[in-house]
DNA sequence: TGACCCCCTAGCCAAACGGACAGGTGGAGG
DNA sequence: CCTCCACCTGTCCGTTTGGCTAGGGGGTCA
């Protein structure tokens, strides 16, 4: 798993990889059968090695440290809080600027993509939509510091810098309790008994939620939080 | 892909299978990684043979009236209608009945879980949670007609069979029209507009979608509908 | 022909909601 | 110290909603 490390990551950092080396890649998503599918589909490049999988935020963070990887294939989806994997983004663009980042999501959501490219990730694609070859592709070309976008994400790109306001707030935890009980279908008055908090709170916090996913009805709020993977 | 096509065939439908036949499989799912992801696991079993894959309804019918297989790995979602997999379920446990069904889904939706077993569905395993090694023991398990269900799906069967109602209703074309342009935010009077019919019209809809959904709130509507995969 | 389903419409009323005002508290950090 | 932020509370008013009853028109299928 760790053979040749010194040598490579050295080969890495000098700028332009040898074409001997391989590229060394670190898998993080919770789904084995992703993970393996992954790992078959980008070794039929006999350039590419897969040298470590993660299954959780820190796993990822420690592969990544441990092993120095030239691209780190992630689903930002790896536990109940999505946000977390914009940080770890955010994290190994800062510490590790030779790693560079390819998501691989399961659902495009406005939000998490933008997010994620304004914290210095190089390619984004979408699970289903991707072709096979097109992922041996995408690695290579993420390598090279190209920006990788798959189909629909563009689009969405273009919209949300488009968009004037700035980087979308994240929601407080307040909020997403607030929230994931309006999902369920509670009235403010009994969200309010729930969480022991007056009715007047819950609609400062679903106001606050409503302007930082920019909805204006509760329906639209479950929905665009639904989207995001936040529910 | 079609050797001993006709041998194994004959052998299947005569109930027991040989200790030497291989466990035919198909595949399908429209994600090109989970479809080698699994190849690559079942295949570490010697007894098993992934036969076919296919990436829609018709696909997955054809290659099951083809190949006839023991078992059947299906992402119910394999379009935009997720009822089409529900349907498709129904028929190949109708017309083809040596055909075991293993739903493979991406998330868990009681609604969903409920109908795939009301159709014949013998296994259902959630793709996040799935171990390397229960993929195997659940195709043989499947193949032997034992009912296979994965983390959390046993509750929402007994939650979904301990409620009163019967068979789930499902949603008419206009029902879900009107429960998107909910998601989007808008009013019943937007809605009435861009639909051409009356706010009167659109709350009717909106009735019957939440007495089929067993919501209350349009909130919980979205969410439902969304949790489903309608949206 | 009748049964059934989807679609459409109307009016009523209590309850809930959206949006706005104008505040108060406690902890974290420059 | 003062600022920032998450959190909390209240009042006001117009709009939207949920839930109900009570219909008509058009299609399919036995």
């Amino acid at each position: 798993m760790n053979n040749m490390d010194t040598d490579v990551r050295a080969d890495v950092t000098l700028g332009r990889r040898s074409p001997l080396a391989k590229t060394r890649i670190v898998v993080a998503d919770r789904n084995v059968i992703t993970r393996v599918g992954l790992r078959s589909i980008l070794e039929r490049n006999t350039g590419m090695a897969v040298v470590a999988e993660a299954t959780s935020y820190e796993a990822a963070l420690d592969a990544v440290d441990e092993h120095g990887p030239d691209v780190l294939i992630i689903d930002l989806d790896l536990g109940d809080d999505t946000t977390r994997g914009l940080k770890l983004c955010e994290e190994v663009t800062e510490r590790y600027p030779a790693t560079k980042i390819l998501v691989l999501a399961q659902k495009l959501s406005e939000m998490i993509v933008v997010e994620a490219l304004r914290r210095g990730v190089t390619g984004y694609l979408c699970k289903d939509d991707v072709k096979a070859d097109e992922l041996g592709k995408g690695v290579r070309a993420v390598q090279d510091g190209e920006t990788v976008l798959g189909k629909g994400v563009g689009s969405m790109v273009a919209r949300g810098l488009g968009s004037t306001r700035g980087a979308a707030e994240h929601l407080t935890d307040r909020e997403l309790e607030v929230i994931r009980a309006v999902a369920a279908g509670l009235s403010n008055k009994q969200i309010a008994h729930q969480a022991f908090i007056s009715e007047s709170t819950v609609k400062f916090h679903l106001q606050n939620a409503s302007r930082k996913l920019n909805a204006h009805r509760r329906a639209e709020i479950v929905h665009r939080a639904s989207a995001a993977g936040l529910l």
